[in-house]
This record gives structure tokens, C-alpha cells and sequence, in this order.
DNA sequence: GTGAAAGCGCTAACAC
DNA sequence: GTGTTAGCGCTTTCAC
């Protein structure tokens, strides 16, 4: 039976082919790759040429063996659908092959035990971790951290160090954006129950809203994709306010669709703000104003971190490190209809905040 | 100087140290994992029974060292930013996850250079390789496939295992379409130039169109994104048809955003069709017609290939795997203006076809 | 500087 | 069924 998985396997060229066919011992090959210096610049030039001309390639695998570290590092993301989550990867593959490392990558599927699973499956490989989106506890991250380098992103736990951007600032800043154009009430749909960025970001927001003298509510959850965003649109117009800002852009996009169905006008009647500033964000009509967070050098810092500790830096765990956010401003959010001030546009205003009455009596069919 | 990277190192539970626990022979440990039934019930009952008492963790490396499988698998993306490798990563993910296998992920940022170096790193490491979107020569691959078992998606490739959605189908479906809107004449907007999938999209719509009766030429290359879309809408006006079908949604969406600026009306003078379906051909105004390609269900597919070559199924090299394709008929596409037949409705075809008129004068300034 | 020997943790032959 | 022995490819003592 012809075992015909790719080719007939060629047996890999070792270390001790090279080391015979150079005339020297296996242990002076092994130095001459992994401590250059130690071993004569003539030999060490001898064995380099005779192993690329052999074909030979060190195995990773054997050499991690004795304990050494793998140059693997796992990524573990809680959905590589998400944009979000794609462009964190792409930032961090970036960092890591800079510095020679390999991704290994994980999918959680937003499933608590599917990433366990999947991080038992790979951490005995990898020299350190970085989480993604967690939905695992406070504790079973703080456990984890105990046996490998771990960093976590877009969440802060204690003595684990955390990459995120700054809720709090972005969430001002909309919030800021918000007020000035004459909003006083803001509602903040929110996301998966199980999201601490959902919790830190309305938390950010209503001590934004206070500090601006705004009325802030929430209502949710729900599922942080355009469908959840058009069921949180129905909810919402129960009892709408002037603004909105959504758990992230999937969401405001959804909601803007179910307003925009129901005949609600955006920004005329109501004003969206979403968070993370994916691509479709500025494709959709209106273009969506958003918080934009820094993916991709989230992904490439923490990677940055991870190899720190890695390599034998302390762990870095005081304060979480915080990147800058900032608010992007599209046509989704303009001048609220209520306030007799402001610098509304007229016929924007033509309206005034009538269409709540028709919400309604759509909604009661 | 205090090594802090990750805590104290607690020396893993090695095989010895249940072996030791229960009373046997390690290698009767080792059975109980690899090989259960080959154990009496009863001992290996309570080998594993103190393994996890002692949080016994099996050593992926150690284990593959004797040349045995990794159970990994690397996964080449072209670009993991774009939503289309995003969701082939996730079925791709999901498939080797219920296998027990792990994904080792190589983004090649649209680089043969780093592709290369990429694959070079994570061989020896795996039990074989899917390359999506390679940008590497036929032949590179090939070679590459005489080491390690690799399938290769979206590309076909004498003699290496190919999995790819039906392109010929696809695109016919897209012509037809817009043949039944009375369009004569369709212009392909090309993406990369290196893409093999750019070529065959080309021909495969090519040929529908000769068979349809239609006219069918070409512009580009294009990058393959919204700007590229942008600039291709230019270069289109120039010589304008009243049918587009672009590479990608990207494109697509960035030709209509081209057309719009312009003043050219979607669909009332030009109709646009995509390929690929992603998230944000539905969320832009108008909604994008676009070619769905299966994209999760190729990594998956992908995957299964390649797990039953890893285990020694002979390599199936014969036809490409293909996957149905479906078209997604949403706002971007309408009647044609042309023909004096056709469900023309009113005043979208009142312009006529004097746009060209007026896309000329403005490009003119 | 370089060689010889002793493992890393695990599995695969052999024995018993 | 289970214990014993011999490695996998590489690194790392320890000699010389």
C-alpha cells in the first residue's frame, strides 16, 4: 500500500549529516547556529555552506524539546469573523514575524469552552499568549498567566497586563460630540452580557455624561452584529432619545437600518455613534460616526509585550497599557431637533420629534 | 536577576511523574493516552485519573520529535485584513478544531517575499499547508507540495490538490443577469494582477459573455479595494458600457462610490455586480449584486482535503474540488437604458444614456 | 575551540 | 497487558 500523503518523505536532513559531511562533531554544528561566535568564523562558515547546500533545516520542534522556547505564540480571538478581531491579527502577525515569531491561531467562536479548549490544545506549544476578546473569568485568565506570559486585550484584569484603547477618552469624546450638537439624552445599546468592554465602555460613557450634565441609559443586550442592531432600533424606539451610541459599529449600523425602515430619519431625528471604525462604517449611507479604536497596533503592541516577558523582562503589570482613541465624524450624527438654541438645519428640524408618535402606532400593528 | 517572564516556571508534570504516582511504566502512561485499549480498563481508568490529579499535560513537541505527526497546520493567507481570508480562516478554523488539529497562521501581506518566509518557518512545524491566495509561482508550489501535502485555494495547479468555487458558473449566472436586464455590453474591472483568481474570473466571464451574445472587455488592474474601485470608476468613465462586473466587492463598492461622485446614477446608468459577498456588499446604497462565494465552507473543505492527505489518503490530484457559487441580486443592478425593449422602469431611463455626455465634461475640467 | 556524552518528554520496538 | 530498552533531533554540560 502506497502511503501517499505528500511524496515519499525524504528524510530531513539533521544535524549529524551535516556534521559528517563537514568533518566535525553534531555539537559543533548545533553552536555554530544557535551561538555563532563560539566557534571559529572559519568552521562556522564551513558548516553554514555545507548545511544550505544539504538542504538542511533546523527543526523547531526537536530544538524546543530540552525546554527551550518555540518561537510560537498563540493568539486567541473571540471571533476571527469580526473585523475588529481580523485587523488585531494583522498587527500582531506583523510584530511577530518582525522578531522571527510564528502565530498559532485560535478561534473561540465567542464560546467561553471552546476557548478553553482551544488554549489547552496550544499552550503547551507556544511561549506565551495573547487573548483577544476574552470571554473567559477574571480568574481562569489570572490562573493561565501563572504558567505562560499572557496578555490580554481590550480588558483589564489585575496582575495580568492588558492592551486597550482608551474607553474612557473615546467614550468623552463622543459623548462631547453628542453635547455640542445639542443632545441631552444619549442611549447606550449594548453588547454581549459576557463583554467586559461592553460593561467598560458604558461605564466610561455615563461618567462622560455626567461630567457633561447629559442624561445617559442603557438597553440591551444584544447580539453585536447588524441584525442585533436592527432588533435594538425596535426596542429603542419604545422610548427613543435624540442620540444613540452603540457597543460597536456592527450594532449602530444595524440600528441605523431599523430607523431608517421604520422611517425614522438619521441624523435628522435620531444620531448614531458606533466604536471601532471598521471599513463598512464608512461605506454605509449616512457614513457612520464612530470611536475609532487603534487595531492593529493593539495587535502589534501586545505581541510587543508578550515577547518583552518572553524574553525575561519583568512583568509588566502595573496600570493597563492604554492606546489613544479618536472620534471619526460622519453623517450620522447632527444637530438635535429638540433644543431651540443650537445651529440646526432647518429643514432637519422640520420635524421636530413628531416621528415618535409614528413609531409607535407602526409599531402597534 | 530575577527571571520573571511568566512565573516560576512549576516544571511541568512529565510523563515520569504519573508513571511514577500510579505505580507503572511510563510507557504503559504513554499507551493509556495514545493507544487506550491496548491498557487494561482498570489501569488506564486510573493512570488518567492522576494525571489530571497531577495536571498532566501531554507534550505536543516531545511527541512529535520521533518523527511523528504535529497536528498542526499552517494556514497561508494572501491578506488577513480582507473579509474574504477572514472567512475562510474561520471555516478553515473550525474544521481542524473538530479534528483536534491547531492553525498555525501566516499572514503573507500580499508578498511573495513574506509568504516564502513565512512557509519556510512554520514547515518543518506542521503536517501540511494551505496556501489561500498565494501569490507564489506554480511551480514554487509544486515543489512544495513534494515535501509536505498542501491545498491550495482559489488556484488551481497541476498536480497539487485545488479547492475553488465555481468561477465559470459564478460569473456566467452574473452575465446572464444582466443580460436579462437587456445590458450588451459588460466591462470586467481586474484586480491584482499577480491573482490567478483576477485571470480566471476574466475568462470565465469572457466566455459567458461570448456565449450569452454579449460584449465583454476588460480594465485594470485595480488595487483590489474601495480606492482601487474609485480610481477604476474613472478610467471607466472614459470609455463607459452600461454593465460593470468588478474582481471584488471592494471594487465594486468602490466603482459605485466612483459612479455616485460623478453623478452617474446606480443602477439607472450603470449596473454593478461584485464577487465574494462580503458583509459590507449589503450594508452600502445601494445593495451590492454580487457573486457569493462559499467562503467558509472552502476552508473547511480545504482543511478536510488536506487532513485526509495528512493521514494517507492518497493524494486526490485529479479535477479541482470545486464549490457552487450563487448570485445575490440586490440594488446595484437594473435594467439597461439602451435597448428600446426591456421592463424599463420610467424615470430610471429618462437620462437615456447622455451621462457619458456629461462624465466627460466634468473629467474635462 | 571542539569533541564526547547525557539527556529533553515522548513513543516504538522488543521482551516478558 | 505491561515493563524494558532504544532512540527522535537537538542542546548542553563537561572534558580536552
Amino acid at each position: 500500500m502506497v502511503q501517499d500523503g505528500g511524496a515519499d518523505a525524504p528524510r530531513p536532513v539533521t544535524i549529524y549529516d551535516v556534521a559528517r559531511a563537514a568533518g566535525v562533531a553534531p555539537s559543533t554544528v548545533s553552536r555554530a547556529f544557535s551561538r555563532p561566535g563560539r566557534v571559529k568564523a572559519g568552521t562556522a562558515e564551513r558548516i553554514r555552506e555545507i548545511a544550505v547546500s544539504l538542504g538542511y533545516r533546523t527543526s523547531p520542534l526537536a530544538r524546543a524539546v530540552p525546554g527551550a522556547p518555540t518561537r510560537m505564540i498563540a493568539l486567541v480571538v473571540a471571533d476571527i469573523a469580526n473585523p475588529v478581531f481580523a485587523a488585531i491579527v494583522r498587527g500582531a502577525q506583523e510584530a511577530a514575524g518582525e522578531r522571527g515569531y510564528v502565530l498559532l491561531l485560535a478561534d473561540a467562536q465567542e464560546d467561553d469552552r471552546q476557548e478553553r479548549a482551544a488554549i489547552e490544545r496550544s499552550l503547551p506549544s507556544v511561549d506565551g499568549v495573547v487573548l483577544a476578546g476574552s470571554r473567559m473569568s477574571d480568574s481562569a485568565i489570572r490562573m493561565m498567566s501563572k504558567q505562560k506570559p499572557v496578555v490580554v486585550l481590550n480588558r483589564s484584569i489585575p496582575d495580568v497586563p492588558c492592551v486597550m484603547p482608551d474607553y474612557a477618552r473615546g467614550l468623552r469624546r463622543a459623548a462631547e460630540h453628542l453635547g455640542e450638537l445639542g443632545h441631552e439624552r444619549i442611549t447606550y445599546v449594548a453588547g454581549p452580557a459576557a463583554s467586559w468592554a461592553d460593561g467598560m465602555r458604558w461605564r466610561s460613557l455615563r461618567a462622560a455624561a455626567a461630567e457633561l450634565h447629559l442624561a445617559a441609559r442603557r438597553i440591551g443586550p444584544f447580539p453585536p452584529d447588524v441584525d442585533g442592531g436592527v432588533l435594538a432600533a425596535a426596542t429603542f424606539a419604545a422610548q427613543p432619545t435624540s442620540a444613540v451610541i452603540a457597543y460597536n459599529d456592527q450594532l449602530a449600523i444595524g440600528v441605523v437600518r431599523g430607523l431608517l425602515g421604520m422611517g425614522v430619519r438619521v441624523p435628522g431625528d435620531v444620531s448614531v455613534v458606533g466604536f471601532d471604525n471598521i471599513l463598512a462604517a464608512e461605506l454605509v449611507t449616512p457614513g457612520l460616526t464612530t470611536v475609532a479604536a487603534p487595531l492593529h497596533t493593539e495587535g502589534a503592541e501586545a505581541i510587543r509585550h508578550l515577547l518583552a516577558m518572553v524574553e525575561g523582562a519583568p512583568t509588566h503589570t502595573g496600570q493597563p497599557f492604554v492606546l489613544p482613541t479618536r472620534l471619526v465624524v460622519r453623517g450620522s450624527t447632527g444637530p438635535s431637533s429638540h433644543p431651540p438654541g443650537g445651529p440646526g438645519r432647518g429643514s432637519r428640524t422640520a420635524r421636530g420629534n413628531s416621528w415618535q408618535l409614528l413609531v409607535r402606532s407602526r409599531s402597534a400593528e
